[in-house]
DNA sequence: GCCACTTAATCCACAGTGTTGTTTAACTGG
DNA sequence: CCAGTTAAACAACACTGTGGATTAAGTGGC
């Protein structure tokens, strides 16, 4: 506010030293936990064997494991992955992507084993010598379930560790109505529901998708347009108490970009209500300085255009829902998403949420047209646009992503 | 381009299955360099020692080490880090925060005193008992260098581990008309120069700062607009082996958010001759899929506005380049800012660049306005924004900095 | 002035990680 | 059939952080 600041050194930065990543301090949030910076050996085992796990998993879902292109059977050209009596990946490969010793993998490879998460299901063409033994995933050895805390649905659902549903449930509520008790009491028994006689101690956890931002730490509701009873609730701890299972919490759209594997630099574009964005950059979930990162809809994008809810005029919801046609809407969403790329230099854009899954080729169509104008540099051409295929249980799917994470890493 | 997509499962899409941060594969690239993802036991205790250094870093700053107060000398609520006969951080502080064992610490410790990095500069106000002795770092310890490699101007400096510019030499060249060959000699003459008969031991390495974006992996030149003779050159490599010291690379605005330690979401806003941004975020510094991250000054922000250098119309830069008055220059920053910083929910912008240092209580000035004016609500009160204290050195200090993450993690 | 009490830091034995060197398993090719 | 080659396991080992006991250096009551 005020116009004191010399030049340089500005009073209101506290900034020293230039420097590594990160000021480091503030312990580094992720899902409504804390984690501390020091790893001890027990760290560094789990570390190592979330790196196999997730190795695993992009072998086996064929996807972006080597060069992003995804073919997998058959021989590539440096003679790798070829499989003969099944699919996986071999030790060595895992030894070769990981950086770690044939023998490290191995001991990992026995415990994972142990635990029922890996098994050795095929044997790969050979090389020269003897052939290599080719080991996947066992998707059913844990489950997850995810729970979309919606404005007037909530849906509770259970993945495996390929990511597929198993189950699903969806039940309307009014959120704001309602309030936190009947609400809760609902969620809990629909869980119990969902999981019957399932094994408890393979679940590895519950994933929360929020209606709105949260806390700066800690998984309390920040503020929930609409629903003031909701407001400062420490949802998570009150969902894990009550379910008495490892609990996280994650805003909507922020939980959405999860419903899937992808690039490390993708974003999550969720139009419901309101029109969000869920970012992962650099290969980590981004949630900002107030878990309010991917506030998408509020950009300005024409000065002129119509006051905004939020106040302002001219931001990508308030044109959006101005919008004359369909089609016009669609592109007010490309343009926002064309801005969004380049800023961040993405290359893969998921689309989700009930406006886009009411007319998804409509939006893919739109949105192609206007990053293809935006972006005409070749560069810029290999952005892979598509609609979440968990269609509407993208985010609770999402959510049930978050709690993965506690297996690879 | 086609229409052919059904509603899910998008033939251009290779995702399958929810999960975890990331596909995981695409070995991760920091700044020209393969990092495989799998920890021994040299990379646990690399970590917990760079984990150590930076905690005491931040103590010894005094920035943002606790709860961003940044009193630091005075008795905390808490009734820690009352100093008496000097600066620093205890074992004990470093245990609680790290998440370590005391007697790991101690270990740590004494490794990094004998290799020179800390000291024990006082004793802490007794708690009730033995008082704690305090640690900090030894700024002389080690150096690193950074260098800019300008369109006009080549500047090459000295930093300590504090951050602080110990020696710098600016020199100007014509970037584009003499071409590679003559710029890297004087670039190894430079840095010939500024180390002199300094130890080379203890020079980290070198970080530069390039003038465009870099090839996907490997620290190549992608794309000098106006510089046809610099694209496709392994620039990284090639300064490497004139130097023999290690050498890492970075676009030059993302070089500038590391001229100095800041908040985990924070972004240098560059004003030169074109409009970039570096980024900051989730604590990590940002590259995207093709290091472009941060072209900030192509959103655009109005669609009458004028045609671009780009390509296209209202772009932020064309916008700001248009301006009648520099008041409305700075404004049109202002706005874009705003943007960038609900997108990414950020608490930190730094500016810099010519453009900026030129007129910096005009810019400073404009965009707090933009910003309280776009971002009235009390959540978004806490953004800081600040010209860099580095000044016309701040993007090859971050580059300086660059190489400091090899200590500090 | 003394002594119980408290907190900081170190000493010592130890569990558990990945590593190195060697051996066994399994297939290819002349 | 056997040398050559690659995959995986076995055995001894180095080095990490951990846990428990010990020493160092203050405070405060009497």
């Amino acid at each position: 506010m005020s116009g004191s600041s010399t030049s340089s050194g500005d009073p209101t930065s506290v900034t020293t030293g230039p420097g590594g990543t990160s000021t480091g301090s503030p312990p580094s949030t992720a899902a409504g936990r804390v984690t501390l910076p020091g790893a001890n050996l027990t760290a560094l085992r789990d570390h190592n064997a979330a790196t196999v796990l997730s190795l695993v998993r992009a072998a086996s879902t064929g996807g972006a494991a080597e060069h992003a292109d995804g073919a997998g059977q058959t021989t590539d050209a440096a003679g790798q992955t070829e499989a003969v009596g099944g699919t996986g990946i071999s030790r060595v490969e895992l030894a070769r992507e990981s950086g770690l010793t044939a023998q490290a993998i191995s001991k990992i490879v026995q415990r994972l084993t142990e635990d029922g998460l890996l098994a050795e299901t095929g044997r790969g063409a050979s090389t020269g010598g003897k052939p290599r033994t080719l080991l996947s995933l066992v998707p059913d050895a844990r489950w997850a379930v995810g729970v979309q805390l919606g404005r007037d649905e909530l849906t509770v659902l259970r993945a495996d560790l390929a990511g597929r549903v198993m189950a699903a449930r969806h039940v309307p509520i009014d959120l704001a109505g309602w309030g936190p008790r009947p609400v809760l009491d609902l969620l809990g028994e629909q869980v119990d529901l969902l999981l019957g006689a399932l094994p408890r101690d393979r679940v590895l956890g519950v994933g929360i998708a929020s209606p709105g931002p949260l806390d700066q730490r800690g998984g309390v509701l920040h503020d929930v347009t609409g629903a003031p009873s909701w407001t400062g609730l420490p949802l998570r701890d009150e969902v894990e108490r009550r379910l008495g299972l490892p609990t996280l919490i994650e805003k909507d759209s922020t939980a959405g970009v999860l419903s899937a594997l992808g690039s490390p630099n993708r974003a999550f574009v969720h139009l419901d209500r309101g029109l969000g964005a869920g970012l992962v950059l650099g290969g980590a979930v981004q949630r900002g300085a107030r878990t309010n990162a991917g506030e998408f809809g509020h950009q300005m994008l024409d000065p002129t255009g119509p006051r905004c809810r939020c106040g302002n005029a001219g931001c990508v919801e308030a044109l959006w829902a101005a919008a004359p046609t369909p089609t016009a809407a669609a592109r007010v969403l490309g343009e926002a998403i064309a801005n969004l790329v380049r800023l961040l230099d993405l290359d893969e854009i998921v689309l989700g949420g009930r406006e886009v899954l009411a007319a998804p080729d409509l939006y893919l169509t739109e949105i192609r047209g206007s990053l293809a104008a935006r972006l005409p540099d070749p560069a810029w051409q290999t952005v892979t646009l598509s609609v979440a295929p968990s269609g509407p249980d993208a985010v609770a799917l999402g959510a049930a992503g978050l709690v993965l994470t506690r297996l690879f890493g």
